[in-house]
DNA sequence: TCTGGGGTCCTAGGACCC
DNA sequence: TCTGGGGTCCTAGGACCC
C-alpha cells in the first residue's frame, strides 16, 4: 500500500502558523508578483475564491470579506517544508517527496489490518512537531491514494482527514464521488475529452478498456492511469532526484522593461540564480536558453504576450556564474528590439552533468582552480548571510524591473532579525 | 493597469544508419 | 516497369503537476 501526505492550504497554513490570530479566518497568498491567488484556506474557498485566480479580479471580495493577503514567502514554506519531510521520514519506511507539500509514502510491511490508525498516528505527529495540518490518503497505487487524499480532505465520508482504499467496495465508492478533471493526471485537455465520451466520473474511466486507454488517452499514459485506477501498480516509487535535468530562473518584471541596459541586467540576475541552484546540485551545465516575453498589446487592447527565445551550446560544460552570463545576456542581446515591451524573461540550463565528470576540449585549459573557489565563497557568502550580498556586477544595482512582493510576511525561520517577536 | 514559477514525461517526426 | 525494413537519436512541443 502506498500513502501520500499532503499538507492543508500550504503556504496559507504556513502563514497561520505564525499569527495565529488568523485561525479560522480567510487566508489567501499570492504568487510571484502578486499576480495569482495560489493559495487559500477553507474560509477563503467558501468566499468563492477561486485557485489561480488574478489577484486584481478578486481583490473586493477579498477586501469586503476581511480576507488576510500575504505575497508568497518561499523561505518560509521551504524551511517548514523541510520539517514536515523530516518528520514523515522518522515515521515511515521510504518516503518520495513528491513536491513542496506532498510526499508519498510505501506502507509495505505494515500490517494491513492497523493502517487506519497508522495513518492517522502520522497525521497528528506530523501537526504536532511541525504546526503544519495534513490530510492522509491510502490505497494500493499512488492514483488511488490520490483519490482518497482528496475525500479526506474534503472530510465526505466522515475521515477526519485520514482515508484508507483497501476494499474493492471502498475504492468504488471512493471513485464513483470523483469527477474525471480531479483525477491526478488528468488535466484540462484530458477532461474535456474524456466528458465528450460521457465519462464523468473515475469510476467511469476505470471501467474502460486498455486498448481504449492506448486509442484515446496518449498512450502508455492513458494505460498506465487507468490500471493504477483499477488498482494495479504502475507507478513506483521514485529515486529521489537529487540531479535535476533542467534549471530555470524564470520571472514576470514588477513593471515593464523598455531597454536593453535593463534587459540584460534581469538576465544576467536569474543567470547567476540559476548557476547557484545549479553548484548546489554540483552540476555543470552544457547548454543555456533565454527567452524573453513582449506584450507591445498593438490589437485592440488584446493580451497577446509573444515569446522569442535563443539557445546555445557551450564548447565545455561550466558553472561558472560569469561564463554563463557572459552567454546568456549575449543571447539577451540578440533577442532585443528597440521599442519592444518586456514583460518576462528566463534563463534555462540544461545538458546538466555531475560536474567531476566535465571533458575539457583537449585544446582548452580547464577552469582554473581560483576560480571554482571563489564560487564556493560566494555560495558561502550569500547562502549563510543575505542572498545577494555578494554578485556580479553585471545583475546592476536598481533593479528597477524586481517583482512586486508588498505583502511578504517575516522569513521567521532562516533570518535572526525577522524572528517571531513575542510581547 | 493587473493573470506565477519550476519542473517531468511523453510523442511525433525528421535525420541518419546499415 | 520497378525503389525495404528496422533501428537509434535528437528536438520541439504538448500535457500535466503543484
Amino acid at each position: 500500500m502506498k500513502a501520500i501526505v499532503d499538507c492543508n492550504s500550504f503556504y496559507a497554513a504556513c502563514e497561520r502558523l505564525f499569527k495565529p490570530s488568523l485561525h479560522g479566518k480567510p487566508v489567501v497568498v499570492l504568487s510571484n508578483n502578486d499576480g495569482c491567488i495560489v493559495s487559500r484556506t477553507d474560509e477563503a474557498k467558501a468566499l468563492g475564491i477561486r485557485m489561480a485566480g488574478p489577484y486584481y479580479q478578486n481583490k473586493k471580495e477579498i477586501e469586503d470579506n476581511k480576507v488576510a493577503v500575504f505575497s508568497s514567502n518561499y523561505h518560509l514554506y521551504g524551511d517548514l517544508s523541510r520539517r514536515v519531510m523530516d518528520t514523515l521520514r522518522i515515521l515511515a519506511p521510504d518516503v518520495e517527496v513528491y513536491s513542496v507539500d506532498e510526499s508519498f509514502l510505501d506502507l509495505t510491511g505494515i500490517d494491513p489490518s492497523t493502517l487506519y490508525e497508522y495513518s492517522l498516528f502520522v497525521k497528528h505527529t506530523t501537526e504536532l512537531w511541525t504546526g503544519i495540518p495534513v490530510s492522509v490518503g491510502v490505497a494500493p497505487t499512488k492514483v488511488l491514494s490520490k483519490v482518497a487524499n482528496r475525500l479526506a480532505k474534503k472530510d465526505k465520508i466522515g475521515t477526519k482527514g485520514v482515508m484508507i482504499l483497501q476494499t474493492p467496495e471502498q475504492q468504488m465508492e471512493a471513485l464513483q464521488l470523483t469527477p474525471v478533471e480531479d483525477i491526478w493526471g488528468v488535466g484540462m485537455a484530458g477532461s474535456q475529452k474524456l466528458r465528450m465520451f460521457n465519462i464523468n466520473t473515475a469510476w467511469d474511466l476505470r471501467n474502460m478498456s486498455e486498448e481504449w486507454a492506448s486509442k484515446n488517452l496518449g498512450g502508455v499514459v492513458g494505460v498506465r492511469l487507468v490500471k493504477e485506477l483499477k488498482g494495479i501498480p504502475c507507478i513506483g516509487m521514485k529515486e529521489q532526484l537529487t540531479r535535476k535535468k533542467m534549471i530555470a530562473t524564470t520571472r514576470m518584471f514588477g513593471k515593464p522593461v523598455f531597454e536593453l541596459r535593463e534587459l540584460k541586467e534581469a538576465v544576467a540576475t536569474y543567470t547567476a540564480r540559476a548557476a547557484e541552484k545549479l553548484r548546489r546540485q554540483q552540476g555543470a551545465a552544457r547548454s543555456i536558453s533565454v527567452f524573453v516575453v513582449s506584450n507591445n498589446r498593438q490589437y485592440n487592447h488584446h493580451y497577446e504576450p509573444t515569446s522569442r527565445s535563443s539557445f546555445l551550446t557551450l564548447p565545455t560544460p561550466t558553472y561558472l556564474t560569469n561564463v554563463l552570463t557572459t552567454h546568456a545576456t549575449a543571447l539577451a542581446e540578440a533577442l532585443y528590439r528597440e521599442g519592444s515591451k518586456y514583460i518576462k524573461a528566463g534563463v534555462i540550463l540544461s545538458d546538466i552533468i555531475p560536474c567531476d565528470t566535465i571533458q575539457y576540449n583537449l585544446f582548452e585549459e580547464p577552469e582554473p582552480a581560483a576560480m571554482q573557489k571563489l564560487m564556493h565563497i560566494v555560495d558561502n557568502v550569500n547562502f549563510g548571510m543575505r542572498s545577494d550580498m555578494l554578485k556580479f556586477a553585471s545583475v546592476g544595482t536598481k533593479k528597477d524591473w524586481k517583482m512586486r512582493q508588498e505583502m511578504r510576511s517575516n522569513r521567521f525561520t532562516t533570518r535572526w532579525d525577522e524572528l517571531c517577536v513575542v510581547k
